[in-house]
DNA sequence: TTGGAATGTCAACAAGACTGACGTAAACTG
DNA sequence: CAGTTTACGTCAGTCTTGTTGACATTCCAA
């Protein structure tokens, strides 16, 4: 089908509301998927969802402040500090007084933090590895395509500013 | 399509872990794109998304079974109960005890919970319908694929039950 | 130097998930 | 027909993760 051509075919783009419907369907039965194999492996470790987060952004952006990674999560600063707390307790996180400015703490992995991390981010990578073999490459590129169109402007904005930092 | 990915190039996907993580962080910032306009639409009427998947899969199948719904949404009958009975004494949802097996409730929205699944869905479809646009047709399917590929079993199969209903 | 802004912490509360136990009515089964 | 299973509801208690509000510390600029 759509074989036309990577023009994408705007052309060809029927959107019936019964097409949107499946597609937010999809998200939802798609998302559980995505956070199924994480969810195992915190339970063993006493974590949630959250713990993950934190844990994801600070592995990807080590030294990131606490504001930073508020801005990056969306949620207040004392849901965050929680999460952040049992992080440290746990002997996952450190976080070091700024040099310039003492007022921020600056957030790291410790080794066993990154052990967890890999954990995690194995698991979720298997199955991300699998749907795209599944799927192909052509599928892949739209699925991102869609998921950046998705995204609300400020989200997009922090999405690409991941994405320069590796790219 | 699906298969194989034809002209799809298996042979070009090359999957870095890189590539994969942005697929992931993608993924958390268009879910929160995704439910953050029905957020604020809910907000206004004093429910939250729990409520909100209620009424969706109760207005995609009507008459269901609350058996049915709790396979559908994955949560403990308890859980779903307290939403259920919010949405029956705000007078959205009713329930009917089943004609050939009295056991059963069959959920309805009620003409109120009708207008208030339109509104969301309204909503959620416009971002949905904005998105596919600007990503065009070709996009729209791999995104789909990738998608039903990422879900886990069980979940798939109920996807593609609610598909049959309404092709 | 002093007051405001930024950063982070502690405390209390609410939503929404969970488990466990129990009750009732209807349907099924030997 | 008696006993078991199924479908649903409810009460009670816990946990995670979000929320406000109040407060301490640090920096910076008037």
């Amino acid at each position: 089908m759509a074989e036309g051509g990577q023009g994408g075919g705007e052309a060809l783009l029927f959107l019936t509301d019964e097409q949107l419907r499946k597609g937010i369907e999809a998200m939802f039965f798609a998302y559980r998927g995505f956070t199924a194999d994480p969810d195992r492996i915190l339970e063993k470790h006493g974590f949630g969802r959250a713990h993950h987060r934190a844990i994801h952004f600070i592995g990807r952006s080590p030294g990131t402040s606490v504001n930073n990674l508020l801005a990056i999560l969306g949620v207040t600063k004392q849901s965050l500090n929680r999460v952040l707390r049992a992080l440290i307790e746990a002997g996952l996180v450190e976080s070091r007084v700024g040099r310039r400015d003492k007022r921020e703490r600056h957030l790291h992995l410790t080794p066993a933090g990154e052990a967890l991390e890999r954990e995690l981010s194995d698991a979720q990578r298997a199955r991300m590895r699998a749907a795209y073999r599944a799927a192909g490459a052509q599928a892949v590129a739209g699925f991102r395509t869609v998921l950046e169109a998705m995204m609300d402007g400020e989200q997009r904005r922090q999405y690409l500013a991941l994405r320069e930092a590796s790219p």
